[in-house]
RNA sequence: GGAGAAAUGGCAGAGUGGUCGAAUGCGGCAGUCUUGAAAACUGUUGAGGGUCACACCUCCGGGGGUUCGAAUCCCUCUUUCUCCGCCA
């Protein structure tokens, strides 16, 4: 959520940044700055209103004490008139606060200024690419046909126990999970992250909190019995830690990481981009998680990226970089890069980790501040990225690592297999 | 699931109708001392709205009520703790 001064005092460049998400915001910004006067000048009347009748009260008061029960009597009857026009001007009060924040959680982000324009993801730039595409031989699969081949993910065993989008991992595939999952936490501790384990169901507060709710409702499963979601990324929970909390700025910067299966309904995607591990409905996901101070959150994003990078290398996978456009930036994102790694057996690149920069929006609406130097409260910005999604990973190794003799191990992952070759 | 107790500032914890936005301790910040740090001592320190700045207003888990006046009384919801039951 935008914070409203910020609005009222940049109205023109939150206009031109927004439309980089391809948004005529002119309207409800206009919308915003008019319920936002509204509610400033109700507040003040009511304000004015209240301050009376509390000065009555202890005039009332003294009153009795000093033995003067009839003068205290006729001041009562002020009060009433008063109490009327003070239950009048909350009410309105409270629709046009509610009127206004209904319209903020609306409005999506700032993009930062070096976020490209643009409508869909052919339009985000390219940063940097690395990793040498291998040649595979003639008869090499995609990544489903490799699991079928040797009997490492059974999908069909999925739609049998819970339905489509739920993988069995099975022996070396189930092993090469959990490697994978330990190597990725190991990395990111060892880059100063602090490993949580966090619960897979959140309540509706956590959601709002990370702006899941009430914007993608039906992105979530949903638990209606005791109203509680399955965590879409580890991004909620792990965020939701901070919700209503403030810092010191000593405490600065915090880091951390967890390991979370995620679930995602994913309604409305169909057709072969989906096949395999491509897009499920529960996946597993390592993620980290920063809160930094404004003026470091930038140089931070840096170092997450810089910090997928080096997990990449060791892999030796090849994958590139890109900026996110405008259009296809994350609601509440200022700032994302993507990670793809290149599916050699489809010929195409896979997502495998977002990292992104969400400024103060979502500090804003969790209530995440920290104390300044000069004493005063301020909002933290967060950010977050995965490092890494296993099942596009996974995806990677199983097809550019794909040999005659099967499918060979990145060495880095081999003390967590225990094994160097899936055959 | 049953019975009881509780929810107060960053944290812990007093406060049972008016001078309480709230004692005290811890923590934070500033200073004294010190080569520096720690300790000790002194001062300062709740949040949000509003204002150029004051004033002023709101907030003691959420919502509603009683009252001229509520952290304090009543209703209701939520959450936590203790005991019992069940249980990986």
């Amino acid at each position: 959520m935008l914070q409203v001064p910020f609005i009222r005092e940049n109205k023109d460049l939150v206009i031109t940044r927004l439309a980089k998400r391809n948004i005529d915001a002119t309207n409800m910004i206009d919308q915003v700055i008019a319920l936002d006067e509204d509610r400033r000048r109700i507040q003040s009347n009511l304000d004015n209103t209240l301050a009376e009748s509390n000065t009555i009260s202890k005039e009332i008061g003294n009153l009795f004490k000093a033995g003067k029960a009839q003068e205290a009597n006729l001041l009562k009857e002020k009060t009433s008139l008063l109490k009327e026009s003070s239950k009048q001007l909350s009410e309105d009060l409270n629709r046009k606060s509610n009127e206004l924040n209904e319209l903020l959680y609306k409005i999506p982000n700032v993009p930062n200024e070096i976020v490209p324009a643009g409508n869909t993801d052919e339009d985000n730039e390219e940063v940097f690419k690395e990793g040498d595409i291998p040649v595979l031989h003639d008869e090499a699969l995609p990544h489903w046909e490799l699991a079928k081949k040797y009997d490492i993910i059974d999908f069909e065993l999925g739609n049998k126990i819970t339905g489509a989008g739920f993988p069995v991992y099975k022996g070396k595939g189930a092993r090469l999970q959990r490697a994978l999952i330990a190597y990725f936490l190991d990395k990111n501790t060892e880059a100063g992250y602090t490993e949580y384990q966090l619960p897979h169901l959140v309540n509706e507060a956590s959601g709002f909190g990370t702006g899941q709710l009430p914007d993608k409702e039906g992105q979530m499963y949903h638990v209606t019995e005791d109203n509680l979601y399955l965590i879409p990324t580890a991004e909620v929970p792990g965020t939701n830690i901070f919700r209503d909390t403030l810092l010191n700025e000593g405490d600065l910067p915090i880091g951390i990481t967890g390991y979370t299966p995620c679930f995602r309904r994913e309604a409305g995607s169909y057709g072969a981009h989906v096949r395999g591990l491509n897009r499920l409905h529960q996946f597993d996901k390592v993620e980290i998680l920063r809160i930094e101070h404004p003026t470091q959150s930038y140089k931070a994003l840096d170092g997450m990226v810089n910090h997928v990078k080096s997990i990449l290398q060791e892999l030796k996978l090849p994958y590139r970089i890109l900026r996110l456009c405008g259009g296809d930036l994350g609601f509440t994102s200022a700032l994302t890069y993507d990670f793809e790694v290149f599916s050699t057996a489809q010929d195409r690149w896979l997502e495998i980790s977002s990292i992104s920069n969400f400024e103060t929006f979502q500090a804003n609406r969790l209530k995440l501040r920290f104390k300044n130097a000069d004493g005063k409260n301020q909002l933290a910005h967060t950010l977050n990225g995965s490092s890494l999604a296993l099942p596009r990973v996974l995806a990677g190794i199983l097809e550019n690592y794909q040999t005659k003799e099967g499918i060979v191990i990145p060495e880095v992952l081999q003390s967590y297999t225990g094994f160097s070759i899936i055959d």
